[in-house]
DNA sequence: CCAAAAGTGTTATCCGTACACCCATGC
DNA sequence: GCATGGGTGTACGGATAACACTTTTGG
């Protein structure tokens, strides 16, 4: 039997990358449910994880069952659990109505989610009403603890693409060395030299040169590029 | 009021060093209170959070608690739910001799700690009935899933004392730069060069000398150190 | 005087950084 | 032909890595 657990959450930041920005998926909770406007309010994907269930899994079903989004990558990055998390009387009443425990102490684990806008579609499903992706600086006031949770994984998402690859999930297929780096600028916040960055990028020997070019650009079209699947020797 | 949230708990990876090697604090559980020898098995000190207990919180009251370790640093790695993690036979015993609701499932976020072996003096206090102190290579088979929880950590710490000063917390207040070295060997395991790690670590400026100089060896006494407490303009 | 660890400096190599011009395309 | 972004190489400086001998103490 499944049963939800009354005192452990799951939530998911889901981040994606288009025009040039960062953006953050977020949820409105269903409102009919709550039946009240005023509880209306945007929070990340998450929910109570089942009595039988591994934290990895939940995290997936429940990215899965609100927004749609499947077998996306998806990393653990810390556990949440101020006991006074729930403080706006939205929030409240959205548990009262919403949750068998209202009155529950909810600790939360969160993971980031790195997806590629173009090739995933979210949708609003379960309890939430609408998904939208936000931008970074554009993030409004969250429920419960959600946007110290954005912040802490924002600079945990800034440490690990320096020493690591995930930043890739973030483009389509097909990529050019430009929009690489536009995307390290964007998540860094910083400018990067142009040609210092493609020396670097392509040493790291994990691209791999199509034979096709960019179409419809009024300049030179630029080469594109692949993730090599495997490595050479 | 306070309860015992039964589907929380915290955990907490204990790093000393001693005699050259990284030791890990374990203690053992209360055979008394299961009154079953089998049931003895050693595990990380941890114990179910309160309700109205933030989780950093939990983690230093538990530590506490069961060791009478106070005021350590401690800093949150992870978060464990594996629900087959109660898996042995004296594991289940054990829960079901000293737990309100022996069969909740139980996600639990792990802290480690970094103390100066010499500086405390652990004790075993609640259910736990004794400490010790155990070299990371001779780690037995621990509760649940505790192997685990020391391999994570392990790994977070080997990554966090590349970047950071925490592992001096591992020193006495008065240490010599041969001590420093060993230590960080110890850690990453991997000898470092003698000349190249002092320059390194004196250039850091946060070492101050002292006056005095070792005592009763039988080659010639090395400078002594302490950390600077501010760092000069 | 012997053993043991402390302490010290120079050189070669690698890596990060700074920087400017020509190229291919669409309009 | 002009505007736009694509694509390329080199020189410098700082950091890292390799390396061997003298010093001070206790026994």
């Amino acid at each position: 039997m499944r049963t939800l657990n009354p005192n452990v959450s799951v939530d998911c930041l889901v981040f994606g990358y288009e025009a040039g920005e960062l953006k953050l998926l977020l949820i409105q909770r269903d409102a009919s449910r709550a039946n009240d406007r005023s509880v209306l309010s945007w929070t990340l994907p998450g929910d109570l994880i089942q009595d039988d269930e591994d934290l990895d899994d939940a995290a997936h079903r429940v990215l899965q069952e609100l927004t749609t989004l499947d077998r996306v990558f998806l990393k653990q990055f810390g556990a949440f659990g101020d006991p006074s998390r729930v403080r706006r009387p939205a929030d409240k009443i959205w548990l009262e109505k919403t949750r068998a425990f209202p009155e529950a102490r909810v600790i939360t684990v969160a993971y980031y989610a790195l997806v590629n806008v173009g090739h995933f579609s979210p949708s609003p499903s379960n309890f939430a009403v609408d998904t939208q992706w936000m931008s970074l600086n554009e993030i409004p006031d969250l429920a419960f603890d959600h946007n110290l949770i954005v912040q802490k994984g924002i600079e945990t998402l800034r440490n690990e693409v320096e020493s690591s690859t995930i930043a890739f999930q973030l483009l389509p297929e097909k990529f050019t060395l430009s929009q690489i780096q536009e995307l390290y600028e964007t998540i860094l916040d910083q400018p990067l030299d142009k040609r210092n960055f493609r020396k670097k990028i392509l040493a790291l020997d994990i691209l791999k040169p199509l034979k096709e070019k960019q179409k419809g650009v009024s300049h030179k079209p630029a080469q594109l590029f692949r993730l090599k699947l495997f490595k050479k020797n």
